[in-house]
DNA sequence: GCAGCCATGTCCGAAAACGGCTAGTTTTCT
DNA sequence: AGAAAACTAGCCGTTTTCGGACATGGCTGC
């Protein structure tokens, strides 16, 4: 059977409660509490049958995740993760991870930038299906006209992480 | 000659009018009126030359049949049959008594149940050739994708049963 | 025996629907 | 006039849906 072990810790952040799931020191899942269960979902789907382990200090992640929420910015930069999506949504998802912390890009900008400059909708589309949120930074990525137009764990959670990180927002 | 005395009853239901024969107490056949014709084929080549006696009431049967159609949805479970059908047909019909009002299955599951897992239209066909409708609830079987695919008494009487026996259906 | 019939189910490819958008218009307010 | 909101028609990976082809096993009729 594959029964992959799973690590799972819970972690209180001034943004609410997240909770991130991962295979040795790598990163597979990460969410806000309350959006969890979609989470957990896909990762069924990833993963066949589920084991998690709980883990009360969650490794090397746990520790950088403190230290950004705590205002070291560039924390998670040298974090492991194992996302695992189309060769489209890897390569969005890895030029995510290099918007540094207090900058933004808009979808086109992003869409551009990995030279397919109409793929904008379908940015959006792996945008909306990182399964690491803020560790892969989709919350960096805004509208063409400034707007914050969406995020998976709402609009409110998107304006404090950019606000958290210095980000001149509208 | 073999000329086995038959007993036949008819009965109006909310469904439509049925007709069944007995021989003693045991029911040797059932099916909705517009479809007797039919049956009375079938009993020939099972009986030789019928010899068929009218009967009013129609004994345990006909009590049983009436409080099932009166709402009381056990009231068929203790009813014998003789069905003489091949042993795969007699696997298919006696698993089937056993599902019980309210409840379906799906030629695969049911294909499943009896230990021939891609026996499906074979157990569609055996399924089709049920003598003993309703007591022997044929009714019960779905498609997989939850269509009510087919039914001897057609599919309106179909969909009666399953929703008055509580059935949850497309 | 054997060919053909089915009250099905599964698989696979094609087509359509669906977004965390955007760059123009056109409308609607001062 | 001029700015801001309301529409519109493209955009393109992904997901869902739909339809046809085929495997299937017991039965019936020749």
């Amino acid at each position: 059977m594959n029964t992959t072990p799973l690590l799972l810790t819970e972690l209180d952040t001034p943004a609410g409660a997240i909770a991130f799931a991962r295979r040795g020191e790598r990163l597979v899942a990460l969410s806000f509490k309350d959006h969890w269960p979609r989470l957990l979902r896909e990762l069924e789907a990833r993963f066949g049958d589920l084991e998690l382990t709980p883990d009360a200090t969650g490794g090397q992640a746990g520790r950088a995740l403190r230290r950004y929420f705590g205002g070291d910015l560039r924390a998670l930069d040298a974090l492991e993760v194992d996302t695992e999506g189309t060769s489209f949504q890897e390569k969005v998802w890895s030029r995510l991870r290099r918007i540094p912390a207090g900058s933004t890009l808009s979808y086109a900008q992003l869409a551009r930038a990995i030279g397919k400059p109409s793929a904008v909708r379908a940015v959006a589309g792996a945008n909306a299906r990182n399964p690491v949120s803020v560790v892969v930074p989709c919350h960096r990525v805004i509208a063409s006209d400034g707007k914050l137009s969406g995020y998976g764990g709402g609009i409110p959670r998107k304006r404090w992480l950019l606000t958290h990180e210095g980000a001149l927002i509208a």
